[in-house]
DNA sequence: CAGTGGTCTAGACCACTTG
DNA sequence: AAGTGGTCTAGACCACTGT
């Protein structure tokens, strides 16, 4: 209802296009339909193929679209909320905290991380990769650093390579008293290896959530969780209650 | 240490660039330094400004760089911790919650926020409009939502249009009996009035959280803030502790 | 004004999925 | 093999910032 015409700051053309295809998604499409392909969509707004893409990576950003290279565009469904608070309260692997234990190593801390420990940066920890699923959809993946220092009978563990011994690890480090934690969340991009287990491509918008685990005295572990932004809303349930809808736009 | 060259999968140009960008900014490169120029640095790489610029927006959007438009690339300061857990219990606007009341009008709620408090999508809200700056710099806008219905003596608030109104909605909300909160993490693209707002341009990545306020036996009231994901970490704490220390990279 | 990043184009080729 | 999204190019012009 008005003139839309005659703007005196115009806005870009891939912006515009967005908004014009954001309303198209809401009162023309239904969850999981194929849109047409770029090059036709490009077509028929009269705009070049990379413009059109930008409108589309914007959408995508906001978990209005799917795209997956050689099938085409989908609409995509709300995004899941994914429980990152109450749910998690004490350590790592503690029964039912819905992680799934991958695999162990031992290495060397990430300079970062091994701030955060309050360890020397060239101090080896035991890294455990974990993943998290919800809805047979793989929505993150995450690495919990512990000092060898934080949990000395550490070193006894020699179960198979895999899951076995990344459980047991988690197991050993529950020895320890739990004495509280401390997250925060950031955007990031997904490097090789959280991308393949992600099913994204490099360079994918993630939610980074750093965790420190406080026991003993000192930080006895450290995870960092990449989430697919796309795709997940962190919640946080002050009360143990949980957020039901999408609000998927703010006020206009 | 070996042949990086001879990739069975070979990565992305614009991926191998940022990988050697961000390891040039670590080493040779200090806070508040201004990059070449996006043509030049492509001529240096031997590619187009395009798939330069696919390096940088990368690393700005890991809140590596700064770029302003008729200025210049600049490396950005590490992210900013911004409290959104602990420091920010009870209702919003309550004394020392690190947020300005701006203004404050009666509208009609979006539907996704209507939903959330529970109303008819055409039932009119006090809308309270916030802004929250750390350092000198804003960090994130936000809008407060509290239907008419959950404060009655709402109606008869006459203050002159401004802070002075807004502070006075708020002030009239605690008065119910706090009952709790909630709150959910996702990642959005700013809206050109919170662009504005933020000093960035539209579509900036912003990380949004929405809040539920609950009291006098349901939801009260519900903030919608965006926070510029390039320079904030949200964090939230526990047990009132502080995360010092930017996790800027994941192992490796 | 000159110099910067932001937008846009028209085309090419590649990687991947599916029939 | 055909069709999709992903990458890349070389160039143009615009919007904004400083001097």
């Amino acid at each position: 209802m008005g003139t839309t015409q005659l703007e005196s700051v115009p806005e870009p053309k891939y912006w515009h296009l967005r908004t014009v295809l954001s309303e198209a998604l809401d009162s023309e499409f239904a969850v999981g339909q194929v849109l047409p392909n770029e090059r036709d969509l490009a077509a028929r707004f009269g705009v070049a193929r990379a413009t059109l893409r930008q409108a589309l990576e914007q959408l995508e950003l906001e978990g209005r679209l799917q795209r997956r290279r050689g099938v085409g565009t989908t609409v995509a469904p709300p995004r899941v909320g994914v429980a990152v608070g109450s749910a998690e309260l004490g350590w790592p692997g503690a029964p039912g905290d819905a992680w799934q234990a991958e695999e162990s190593d031992r290495a060397t801390a990430p300079a970062a991380v091994a701030e955060l420990l309050g360890i020397a940066k060239d101090e080896p920890v035991h890294i455990v990769r974990r993943t998290r699923v919800t809805g047979g959809q793989p929505v993150a993946a995450d690495l919990v650093h512990i000092p060898a220092s934080s949990v000395p009978d550490l070193t006894a563990i020699d179960a198979p390579a895999g899951p076995a011994r990344a459980r047991a690890v988690l197991r050993e480090l529950r020895r320890t008293e739990f004495e509280g934690q401390d997250r925060s969340v950031e955007l990031g991009s997904a490097r090789a290896d959280d991308a393949r287990a992600l099913d994204r491509l490099p360079g994918a918008p993630v939610l980074v959530v750093t965790t420190r685990y406080f026991g003993a005295g000192g930080t006895a572990a450290v995870s960092l969780a990449t989430y697919r932004a796309d795709t997940c809303r962190l919640t946080f349930g002050a009360d143990g209650v949980e957020i039901h809808h999408t609000p998927e736009r703010q006020a206009s």
